[in-house]
DNA sequence: CGGAATCCAAGAAGATACTG
DNA sequence: CAGTATCTTCTTGGATTCCG
């Protein structure tokens, strides 16, 4: 397998539009494709699941199939995903307070 | 003044290329965009330029001008700037863990 | 030397239609 | 309902040139 490099996570996990939104609502409990759809706002089903797709890929969700008709699917975050959301707060925290003595 | 979301921060500070490289040739002591230009595989004297702008735009690094023939400039990264690097490095190192236990 | 302007190629994202 | 494929549009990055 291939290395990747931290900057490759950013890049990919982070650096693209709704990520950061997608991981909060999933974090919120809202962990169905359909769901989600409806509570990031301006995303569409096609980049919502290209989004979802990469981030199992990099580790950061965990993806459940249920096979039932319809069929049912949900996606969790990984330890690193909780870690990594955990971060984002951080950096939220500290950019506010870098703001905030300007 | 806009209210800068961290998501914000992290789509046009963190996730577009070279950026994450760029923080790290700066915290190394590499402050002239000469030497970054060279010290940064594959980019481009423009692209750096952009990347540096939008750095010093939202408070990652800050830049001081010297009035020399020819022009000196360096680049230095702001407490903020710092910050993130550390957490760049733990994300790092978050991901390399994730990664072994695969 | 630093950086802005221009032009072009490549990649990301929006809109729609279609399959299991 | 979830996910893929196609097509178009927009944004990003690469190459080059010019100015202070």
């Amino acid at each position: 397998m291939s290395e990747i490099d931290v900057t490759e996570v950013f890049e990919k996990c982070l650096g693209c539009r709704y990520m950061v939104a997608i991981l909060r609502r999933i974090e919120q409990g809202i962990q169905r494709p359909g769901q989600l759809e409806k509570a990031v706002d301006g995303m569409t089903a096609k980049v919502l699941s290209e989004r979802l797709k990469r981030l199992v890929e990099y580790g950061v969700v965990e993806k459940t199939s249920y096979s039932e008709i319809p069929p049912r699917v949900e996606y969790t975050l990984s330890t690193f995903g909780q870690r990594l959301l955990e971060i984002i707060d951080e950096v939220d925290i500290l950019h506010k307070e870098a703001r905030l003595k300007k």
